[in-house]
DNA sequence: AGGGAAGTGTTATATAATAACATAATGACT
DNA sequence: AGTCATTATGTTATTATATAACACTTCCCT
């Protein structure tokens, strides 16, 4: 999927959702598109200054937000960080695959094991509500 | 297990694995015991500066750090925070849920569907080394 | 005793995130 | 079109989290 189908199905999606993808937020996520991995909130606001001249962390971050929110990114807390996902559609799973050595991060789809998953927490009570699965080692390329 | 049985247990651990626990590690160690669940670096500072007069910030990080490569405590990237690891002596592969209402945190064995994981990532050609899985949902007693 | 390694102290700074309030745009309704 | 609530964005300041860099000490080995 190149990044202008991408940003329409984006926009498509929220609608669907009830809300809206602005220009702003639209911008935002394009910026983030032109990283391959893992981009930090600073680092979209240095872009942000670049194209716009002005432009403080919170526009950043509630731009960041919101497009957690809807499923278009993910939060990557373990690196302070955020990830374009790559299949919004779907009520995806995702499983963050980081690579120490490149810095390349895979989505991979969990479901295969999220059922093993809830087995586990279930048996002791708990109730998930979000998951936040992150693994790093060394990709394909990497480790060949 | 009490604080004085897992302190004693936590030197061992450290001597075996050719390192020690030293006097200030071990009372950062017993500060973090202190809390029922996650902690932040920035508490335990005030902790110690309560008990010392002074204390800075790399002081608790590196004593935090050290704990955490042992596998004393865990680091809990979603909430900054660390917790204390009940079972450091297996080659444990922990899966921390934290509850949303009360904020306990729990630490289960996930030996049970690491299984299924190994699979999923080694399908797409990954060699994990590190884990960082964290769910959030409701404890048993919350959601009762 | 000498000397390297590991640990700790100290100061300063980098990085990440949010609070609080002001202003602007949007859309529903009359 | 006009008004009003809602949502979105701008702006300033501050809080929270984490590390760099260098000095000093302690421990242990020979």
């Amino acid at each position: 999927m190149n990044k202008q189908s991408y940003l329409a199905a984006a926009e498509q999606h929220c609608l669907h959702r009830g809300c809206k993808l602005t220009a702003l937020r639209r911008h935002i996520l394009e910026l983030v598109l032109e990283y391959d991995g893992v981009v930090k909130a600073y680092q979209v606001l240095a872009d942000l200054q670049r194209e716009r001249g002005v432009a403080a962390p919170p526009t950043v971050y509630r731009a960041l937000d919101f497009l957690v929110e809807q499923g278009l990114l993910h939060k990557v807390d373990a690196l302070n960080g955020f990830v374009v996902c790559s299949h919004f559609e779907c009520n995806h799973h995702g499983l963050i695959l980081v690579c120490e050595q490149c810095g390349r991060v895979e989505e991979i789809d969990a479901s295969q094991f999220l059922g093993a998953l809830k087995e586990v927490t279930e048996a002791v009570g708990f109730e998930s509500r979000e998951q936040n699965l992150l693994l790093t080692g060394l990709c394909k390329a990497c480790h060949a």
